[in-house]
DNA sequence: ACTATCACG
DNA sequence: ACGTACGTGATAGTC
């Protein structure tokens, strides 16, 4: 079978344009639109293998359609010229590529389109209709497949859309679906649809009619008079929206899809314009062989390490690659010579580098740590910290922080335009231990390559960082940081095996009842961990009302459930059950896994993987061990410090509030702080308006809610969610919460506008988040991206002012020569495993270094408590 | 590899 | 009208 993949240009690129950031070239000119669409048809083409490829394009001449109905005006906004200098561009370029682009004069794109894929599937074709538009979903058969492309913070998505599943999302045909937007109508599209009927009506309607001639049929039946009444007044119109709403498959063309089979992209003019374009992450693409030599073209030479000479050095740049626990193979650039070397000399060599104050350009330097300092050396640890090194992933995360991984080649790329293999393209799966010995000079030149690419990354990105005023946020916080963090993984924490098990045996006692007390209920033996199986009991079986809610099918969630227990009480039993499973096997059975030869757990605290600035725990997550209830709480108690030591942990008390009223300098809010009375019910008193004695429970809890809302970008939807309460009521609850803090009020539409400005959110230490949602056309996108807008400097800087008082905390423990040590971060939560004998002198370092690490209007507070575990502490 | 769910701040 | 609270990670089931 033939496959035709057919591309709706403009609206392509103009997904494109709204979906990736600004580019442009050094001339000025903007190829954001340009790239986009290259790369969702290189995709395309990569998973269809089509053996046929038109691209269309309409020529924006008034239309016939539109003609007869000009009296409508259209909403279609104005391309903006930023997009509109791209259409030439993307023209070309295609021409370079041999592509076949189809346009006719006077020809609306849908129903050029139409008629081609109509066509190729009469031909015989499996068409696959690339395009952003959900209009062509009428055209959608068994053999025509609509491709929309949505992009997303982690790339591009393709959702695919044959007549099933539009019938399965919308619970209409395709030709139904011609209907439906006839009925509601699209300003965008000039299609008046008939009055009053929206989007939901309509689809109420062609659900219950199937049709709009069914409609009129059973017109008496409609109950709401006012949509039954416009229905008749408007026939008429109903008829032209329809028309209007058809797309055309029966056009004259004289291009059919056999004529334009798959060319050969890679042309010498296509990669011309790809230079003159600087779409630089296309030229490989365009030239794959000088990828390969494009390592080799760096002209350095490589020598053992034992030819270097340290003395003098001022700066190095250094990659390295674990062969075992305790070694690592290292590759050390000086401009245009680099040095090998694997063993120990490499890392006695480091330390002599670092003691010349010579500066070490790495990545990943927290690894890096982890080799330099086996159990009996201190010869770095010690006060000086990190001096000596600086980190080119931090520096590249602090440049982007939504890019969520981060290596070499692609730093190279982005930032050199130079490109570098990736270790598998070179050794596939090959471990470094064994790559190194059958294939010692490959791997040598690998290495080199990539300490060549450091070398020269180091002078872009500190740059770059001086550039957007992060070189103090990098050198301040988080270069010592990284020292800090090695320190706090490589300490760990002691955890009871035995008593993990029991709490696992305990658990399994509990779960094996409510198991057969939810098979008794259900009939039936089944999957209770299934949300599909467990859907199909409660919603089909059991027949409780509860219908759809996620894609897939029922919603299982315990928000859900717990609506049901009220009149089914063995429901409360699958929420217990899940409650006991997620104890057991994430915590009681998971945990145990990760614990150590030494009795302790080493879990990573990475540096460069939150938007906001926070640090995430892996393998396993420490941040989120129970406490909310008692059940899951015990769990903690497992958590204890070795003999001779005990617990001291302090956490911050609303920090994010704190900082909120803080950076926005709201008078009022600052004041109720310092008032040193219960914040939320102060803020009940005032919002509601009754004196501060009589706020009730539900008030200050409502009041609560309130706070928590306006820190994660409010929303009276999220608000009215969270409350359980009508949308009306939490509306009214944030008009009162502005009116009692006006400072909050503008401080956060001071932080839309600013973000909206400058493509970035920035907390109080510099910090930035780029917020491409802001530019999404999407409604939805945009309301996150305003959301976050709002959040991330608050989320942000309260992340900034823990990460100084963890760097000043490690600092006094060292300097005041202390044997305690700093074992974990939660967030706003500091945990020390504290020698018995520094109990008093830790907790008022926690307390000091903790309030102090930030001067703010309103004090920071932090709550410490010791105990003899976790549980205890906290 | 993806989805749903649920643990934390 | 649109359909959501902000930020994470681990597990089990499903495809």
């Amino acid at each position: 079978m033939k496959k035709l993949v057919l591309i709706d240009g403009h609206s392509i690129l103009n997904r494109a344009f709204y979906g990736v950031p600004d580019l442009t070239n050094s001339e000025g000119t903007h190829t954001g639109a340009v790239y986009g669409f290259l790369n969702i048809m290189f995709r395309i083409v990569d998973e269809d293998k089509p053996d046929n490829l038109i691209v269309t394009f309409d020529e924006h001449a008034p239309t016939f359609r539109h003609l007869k109905y000009s009296a409508y005006k259209g909403t279609r906004k104005p391309m903006p010229e930023e997009l509109r200098e791209q259409v030439p561009l993307i023209k070309q370029m295609l021409a370079a590529m041999n592509v076949k682009v189809v346009s006719k004069e006077g020809l609306e794109a849908d129903d050029l389109l139409g008629t081609l894929a109509k066509e190729a599937e009469k031909k015989g074709f499996e068409v696959s209709l690339v395009s952003g538009d959900r209009d062509l979903l009428q055209i959608a058969s068994d053999h025509i497949k609509i491709r929309i492309p949505k992009t997303k913070k982690g790339g591009t998505e393709i959702e695919d859309y044959h007549a099933s599943d539009v019938q399965a999302l919308y619970g209409l045909t395709p030709d139904q679906f011609i209907q439906l937007k006839a009925l509601m109508g699209d300003t965008a599209d000039n299609i008046p649809g008939v009055p009053k009927v929206g989007e939901k009506t309509a689809l109420e309607l062609m659900h219950e009619y199937g049709s709009i001639d069914s409609i009129y049929e059973h017109i008496e039946e409609i109950k709401k008079n006012s949509i039954r009444e416009s229905l008749r007044e408007n026939r008429e119109l109903a008829d032209l929206s329809l028309f209007l709403a058809t797309i055309k498959t029966d056009c004259e063309l004289d291009v059919h899809p056999e004529d334009a089979p798959l060319p050969v992209f890679y042309t010498e003019e296509a990669y011309t314009l790809c230079r003159k374009l600087e779409l630089k992450s296309f030229y490989s693409k365009f030239d794959k062989q000088k990828a390969a030599n494009a390592a080799a073209d760096m002209e350095f030479t490589v020598h053992p390490l034992s030819e270097l000479n340290a003395a003098g050095l001022s700066k190095v740049s250094l990659s390295f690659y674990p062969i075992d626990d305790n070694t690592f193979f290292a590759a050390i650039c000086t401009d245009k010579d680099v040095y090998v070397s694997d063993g120990k000399e490499c890392a006695d060599l480091i330390r002599i580098l670092v003691s010349n104050g010579c500066c070490i350009y790495t990545y990943d330097v927290k690894k890096l740590y982890h080799y330099l300092h086996d159990k009996d050396d201190h010869s770095i640890s010690s006060g000086e910290g990190c001096k000596g090194f600086c980190d080119l992933m931090i520096a590249e995360y602090l440049l982007n922080p939504l890019k969520g991984s981060y290596n070499i080649p692609d730093a190279s790329e982005s930032y050199l335009s130079l490109l570098i293999n990736h270790y598998e393209e070179v050794f596939k799966k090959e471990s470094f231990a064994s790559a190194l010995s059958s294939s010692r000079e490959r791997f040598e030149a690998f290495a080199a390559g990539e300490a060549a690419a450091l070398y020269a990354l180091s002078d872009v990105l500190m740059e770059k960082l001086k550039n957007e005023e992060m070189d103090k946020l990098f050198f301040e916080m988080e270069m010592p940081l990284s020292f800090v963090l090695f320190k706090t993984e490589e300490a760990g924490i002691r955890a009871d095996r035995d008593a993990l098990n029991s709490y696992s045996a305990e658990l399994d006692v509990t779960i094996k009842q409510l198991e057969q007390n939810i098979w008794a209920a259900a009939g039936e033996e089944f999957n209770i961990n299934s949300p599909k199986q467990l859907g199909v009991i409660l919603f089909e079986k059991m027949g409780i009302p509860g219908g759809k809610k996620t894609k897939t099918g029922y919603s299982t969630a315990a928000d859900v459930l717990e609506k049901l227990a009220a009149d089914h009480p063995f429901v409360s039993d699958i929420l217990e059950y899940r409650t006991y499973t997620k104890l057991k096997s994430t915590y009681a059975d998971g945990l145990t896994a990760f614990i150590k030869e030494d009795g302790r757990i080493h879990t990573s605290l990475n540096q460069c993987v939150t938007a906001t600035g926070r640090l995430s725990s892996t393998e396993p997550n420490l941040q989120n061990i129970p406490m909310r209830y008692e059940l899951g709480r015990k769990i903690r108690k497992v958590f204890t410090p070795a003999e001779g030591y005990i617990f001291a942990d302090a956490d911050y008390s609303q920090i994010e509030l704190r900082i909120l009223a803080s950076l926005a300098g709201d008078e009022n809010l600052i004041e109720a702080y310092r008032s040193g009375d219960d914040i939320h019910r102060i803020t009940a008193s005032k919002v509601f308006h009754v004196p501060f004695e009589e706020v009730t429970d539900i008030q200050r809890r409502n009041a609560k809610a309130v706070n928590f809302g306006i820190v994660y970008g409010i929303s009276t939807f999220g608000l009215s969610e969270g409350l359980s309460i009508s949308r009306k009521e939490a509306e009214g609850y944030i008009k009162e919460y502005f009116a009692t803090y006006p400072g909050i009020k503008a401080y956060l539409d001071g932080c839309k506008a600013y973000a909206k400005e400058n493509g970035y959110s920035v907390t109080m230490f510099g910090r930035r988040r780029p917020i491409p949602e802001l530019k999404s056309s999407n409604f939805m996108q945009r309301a996150f991206g305003e959301r976050v807008a709002m959040n991330a400097p608050i989320q942000g800087t309260a992340a900034d002012v823990i990460k100084i008082a963890m760097i000043r905390v490690y600092d006094r423990l060292v300097k005041e020569g202390l044997k305690s040590r700093l074992i974990l971060q939660i967030h706003d939560e500091l945990l020390i495993e504290t020698s018995s004998d520094e109990e008093s002198k830790v907790v008022a370092i926690l307390r000091e270094e903790m309030e102090n690490a930030a001067d703010l209007p309103v004090k920071l507070i932090a709550d410490a408590h010791t105990g003899k575990d976790w549980y205890e502490a906290k």
